[in-house]
DNA sequence: TATCGTATGTAATATCATAACATGTCAAGC
DNA sequence: GCTTGACATGTTATGATATTACATACGATA
């Protein structure tokens, strides 16, 4: 029961109550479903708990092993639609810098996030960027752009890593 | 001799001069190269008139292929190698969302570009977004990031497939 | 209980990317 | 001129990521 406190490659930079963030995104990510109609089945629910847990970025494939090892299917397809699902719902954003997936960690509440990977612990850091957003929406209405779905991300050195490295 | 005019899947959503951008951006790449003292040899070159000839995003293997036919290596690094010199030196970009590579349109001038990926005509049109990238360098500054590469890339439909489609 | 939509599973394959190593090229220094 | 070292190009082989196509199961509902 014990909190679990992590300082390294985790989905914040920053040390934080792990067991509780996990669980408090599990929780808004259950009903969120029940209210849409959304069905998160075994898989789906396991799928993002992996994510939840690991508190990490996950490629399809590390997802595919573990379900895998719990008696889910064994072939891509599976991880990748559960993936695919918790994308869609806003449960888990698809890093394509890393070809990995993480859980969101603010399901439901209206965020813009960006993602921050540091390139020294591979940590990644999902921040709120409304005014990222708010700046490309903009540079898309000046060329009559309908944006439906957007990635900002920057690879870097997060804080620990830089002041590690002088 | 005639300008080559394109309305269909280009690196613009616009009508534009093609054959003037790509000999200008071709011009002032060789110009770069020269005064940095990196060499655009034959591979590269040709790799960079590639992308510039075909003026949308192109896969490395897309880029391969042509090489190849041109005598160059047929082999995958060989496409890679050439394609990462190029974004490297600011002459090509790579967009991750579609495993892709595109000509920089304005290469050597200070630019923060964001690409807007048609998925309707994949065509990608490249727009200098320096507010963006100021919103950007903010949040990460918010969390002690130090930005070292940015990818901002939003999907949905141009102008003219969002009219087609009503 | 028949049917339809959706979810899950599999096999097979397609697509994208890199590691490791051999050869070639060219300029700097002896 | 030759050697050396840095870099570029090429190859083989393999690894990593992702999708297509199809079979089976499940659940709601008519």
């Amino acid at each position: 029961m014990s909190p679990n406190f992590t300082a390294d490659a985790g989905l914040a930079f920053e040390r934080h109550d792990h067991a509780h963030c996990a669980g408090s995104a599990m929780a808004r990510a259950e009903a969120l479903s029940e209210a849409k109609g959304a069905r998160l089945t075994p898989v789906r629910r396991r799928t993002l708990e992996i994510l939840l847990e690991s508190h990490r970025a996950l490629g399809a494939y590390d997802v595919l092993e573990k379900l895998a090892e719990e008696g889910f299917g064994k072939q891509p397809p599976v991880a990748y639609r559960a993936l695919e699902f918790l994308v869609e719902q806003g449960f888990a954003h698809r890093i394509r810098r890393l070809n990995a997936f993480t859980a969101c960690m603010n399901p439901g509440t209206a965020h813009r996030p960006a993602f921050f990977i540091c390139r020294s612990c591979s940590a990644v850091a999902e921040a709120q960027a409304e005014a990222v957003r708010t700046a490309m929406d903009r540079a898309a209405e000046e060329i009559g752009f309908a944006i439906e779905r957007v990635n900002l991300e920057a690879l870097g050195l997060c804080h620990a890593c830089a002041e590690a490295a002088e």
